[in-house]
RNA sequence: GGGCAGUUACCAGAGUGGCCAAAUGGGGCUGACUGUAACUCAGCUGACUUACGUCUUCGGUGGUUCGAAUCCAUCACUGCCCA
């Protein structure tokens, strides 16, 4: 039975330095699980692995797309399938690293296929809720899908909004292409999940922030600056600089706020992995019993 | 030494006799989340209580009043101005 170790925890926590020893084990490559790694001109931000990580180890999904790129957690899904398909043809197990909660969810179990939505009725929508506010999407969607209309979070703009785009992109209700149904694999899942106390990882998160301005995240940030509008760009560690340079924030007031944003961020990814009964927790010390739970 | 302004919950800051455990924002905490998800959204945030509710708060003290964060006196502290 092939197998795909799912390595994944907080930001910060130290799933990168980890996931290099468990890949040499495992005889495996390092299948990136990060929403914002993804992107090239970011790798300062997001801690993606530096070159020599990356020369010690191949790694996939780490700086291969432009920021203009549109991409989905449903993308991901799909390059990642074909490519174990690939990579099982010559191994038995895989390592997967991140903590991209959705992205995640969409190796492990899938994801529903919705047809991606056309950038011109994206727009425009957009533009509406822009101009007269949530109230006539909501209309729109009760209208086309009163039985998502009753289960969504009628104040969340981004889910209200995507639900009618599919309704009036397909013509059919977005709760029809909700099936919840989870996908089974054709190989064996381990969720390895990284824990540290909570002082201890806002410590390292707050380090590593400093640590990164040292290496040039501001500079990385002026450089992407004119792109800002971009969703790639929605980012911890951009957009905080941004608002820097437009002198809403001083310098360290920008470093205080990535911190926050990025400890918030962290709390986030505890919440959705509590969730998933699944995952096998460890401490990122506990590397010995990590590698006896899967007997390598 | 004199004059003026101020002291409100973790912070900032409304409230100027009852509708005040006290607006709002920030921060913190908890949670939701199947498609741009490092997104977006929600709840809680004086104490005790599952809750109904009860109790203790608005610099200190003492008053006025049926009733005070709100009025008066006084003390303390802070800021600005005059000396």
């Amino acid at each position: 039975m092939k197998s795909l170790v799912v390595l994944l925890g907080p930001t910060g926590v130290g799933k990168t330095e980890l996931s290099l020893d468990l890949a040499d084990r495992l005889g495996s490559p390092v299948i990136s699980c990060d929403s914002r790694q993804l992107y090239k001109d970011l790798t300062i931000g997001t801690a993606a692995p530096d070159i020599l990580q990356q020369q010690r180890i191949r790694h996939y999904f780490i700086g291969s797309l432009e920021l203009t790129d549109y991409y989905s957690a449903s993308q991901f899904e799909f390059d990642v399938m074909i490519l174990l398909n690939e990579l099982y043809q010559t191994k038995d197990s895989i390592l997967m690293t991140g903590g991209s909660m959705m992205y995640i969810d969409a190796v492990c179990n899938g994801i529903d296929d919705i047809p991606t939505i056309d950038e011109e009725l994206r727009a425009n929508l957009l533009a509406l809720f822009e101009r007269e506010g949530l109230e006539p999407i909501r209309n729109q969607l009760k209208l086309l899908d009163p039985v998502f209309y009753n289960q969504v979070d009628l104040k969340n703009h981004k889910r209200v909004i995507h639900a009618l785009e599919v309704c009036l992109m397909t013509g059919k209700p977005y709760s029809y292409y909700r099936s919840g149904l989870k996908k089974k694999r054709p190989f064996e899942i381990f969720k390895i999940g990284l824990f540290r106390e909570r002082e201890e990882l806002y410590a390292r998160i707050n380090r590593r922030v400093d640590e990164m301005m040292i290496d040039g995240l501001e500079e990385e940030a002026r450089s992407v600056y004119h792109l800002r509008h971009l969703n790639a760009l929605n980012t911890v560690g951009s957009k905080e600089l941004f608002l820097y340079f437009d002198g809403l924030f001083t310098r360290e007031e920008a470093i205080e706020k990535i911190k926050q944003n990025t400890r918030i961020y962290s709390r986030k990814q505890m919440t959705w992995f509590k969730r998933d009964h699944s995952i096998h927790w460890f401490h990122p010390d506990q590397k010995d019993e990590i590698f006896s739970f899967l007997s390598i």
